[in-house]
DNA sequence: CAGTGGTCTAGACCACTTT
DNA sequence: AAGTGGTCTAGACCACTGA
């Protein structure tokens, strides 16, 4: 089910490695038509490649001057918008992540949730909650909800430690595509509080977000708490085009 | 100074603006192929055109299948990723902003601000306090500090009620390119509760950034606060090619 | 004014979905 | 098998920067 990365994902992945490793001279990147002709491929591909790396941060480029390295744009290990498993931004930021399983239960859907993830009220509903965890220290606690009725493939405790999109795929036969994302500040409370080892009454960032798949059918509520003091997010926020 | 919108920005609007009047049967858009001889232009505009506006959650596309309206999606009013100034988020949420300065001061840089700026040590940093209301509520509560010595040209209270962009283009010939911004959950206290007329405690949002001009030079040091029960993100995340 | 990135075109071929 | 979106090419011309 693999496919090779495209060859603007292969030139993209080459940049990266040369500029992590600083192989350009004063941080400049050589001319779009040079770097076409020296890895033998079309300047369009070049352009996407670079404009990935400029999306990430890696990179900046200035019209009629050139394009150059971003120092300070690197330390964006994984960007916001595209956070896919939580145990990979842990890896991203350095951590070997573990995941622990706090609870699965199945609940009646509520009237909020029987909406987002289209289904009648009290529809049964999988509940997972599990920690992700760098050594012994909890850094997301997170809450996904799926209808019971998706699930085509029996599974086990084991299987939910997987990350959800991969659960999805082998239990339920859907892939997931995106998230819609709401960003809700809060504070640590009870179980939360407990979970993640904190105090109550800390700050915490949660997402609230509903996944759906390529049919943009909603599959997936979920709800995530992040330990501030370990696991920051940053992302870069550039104007729309005029 | 001002450029028409590329071809690819105006087939996009054209576009998004059919999609809002829901103009696409069953919700389902023409292939490329037609979209393209119909609006006389080559099918790689429509795709940058289509790509857009799915990264915005406007469409969904499906290989082999086509494209397709995505209704849910349409909700997200601005994308984080593309706040560009606070009373524009304010107004796409269909709110008529107002600003009030609270406060505008000297104040000698501290190490940390230093650092994020560039400057020196105890250089002096003009910090603008304002505040963005709808009505009579305010929003959002933001702190510019800007170099001293990056003001090229005078300004009264009157210039600093302008989004900051505008600010730093008329007097300091800057040009902002892109915020690296970090997202950081917080509780209200003292100053900041009293500006946003909420108890002591209630959880809040802030972002913390840095905003950098065409030559990736930092100018100017932000903190923004935000009212949860007012003003929502949200945003769409994907995964990164594989 | 030479060099660079930004926009746009026309067309080829591939991967996938649907009939 | 037909149709659709995904990738890639080669090349033209424009807008802007900097010496």
């Amino acid at each position: 089910m693999k496919r090779s990365p495209t060859l603007t994902e292969q030139v993209r992945r080459h940049l990266k490695e040369r500029i992590v490793n600083d192989e350009f001279d004063n941080g400049r990147i050589p001319p779009e038509t040079e770097l076409a002709s020296d890895l033998g491929v079309s300047r369009t591909t070049i352009r996407d490649a670079l404009g990935r790396l400029e999306s990430e941060g890696a990179i900046y480029r200035k019209q009629g001057a050139g394009t150059f390295v971003n120092r300070a744009g690197l330390q964006i290990k994984s960007r916001l918008e595209e956070i896919w498993s939580y145990e990979a931004v842990l890896r991203d930021h350095g951590y070997t992540p573990s995941v622990r399983i706090v609870s699965i239960v199945t609940e009646p859907a509520d009237l909020a949730l029987s909406q987002a993830l289209d289904v009648d009220v009290a529809d049964p509903v999988i509940v997972i909650e599990k920690l992700i965890l760098e050594d012994e220290e909890p850094v997301v606690l997170t809450y996904n909800r799926i209808p019971e009725a998706y699930i085509a493939v029996p599974f086990d405790e084991q299987d939910c430690r997987r990350p959800i999109y991969e659960f999805l795929e082998r239990h339920a036969q859907r892939y997931l595509s995106y998230y819609l994302c709401e960003i809700v500040p809060t504070t640590a409370t009870g179980r939360i509080a407990t979970g993640l080892t904190i105090p109550s009454r800390t700050p915490l960032l949660s997402f609230h977000e509903v996944g759906h798949d390529r049919d943009n059918e909603p599959v997936v509520a979920a709800t995530s708490y992040f330990r501030d003091d370990l696991l920051r997010f940053r992302l870069i926020r550039r104007e729309a085009e005029a």
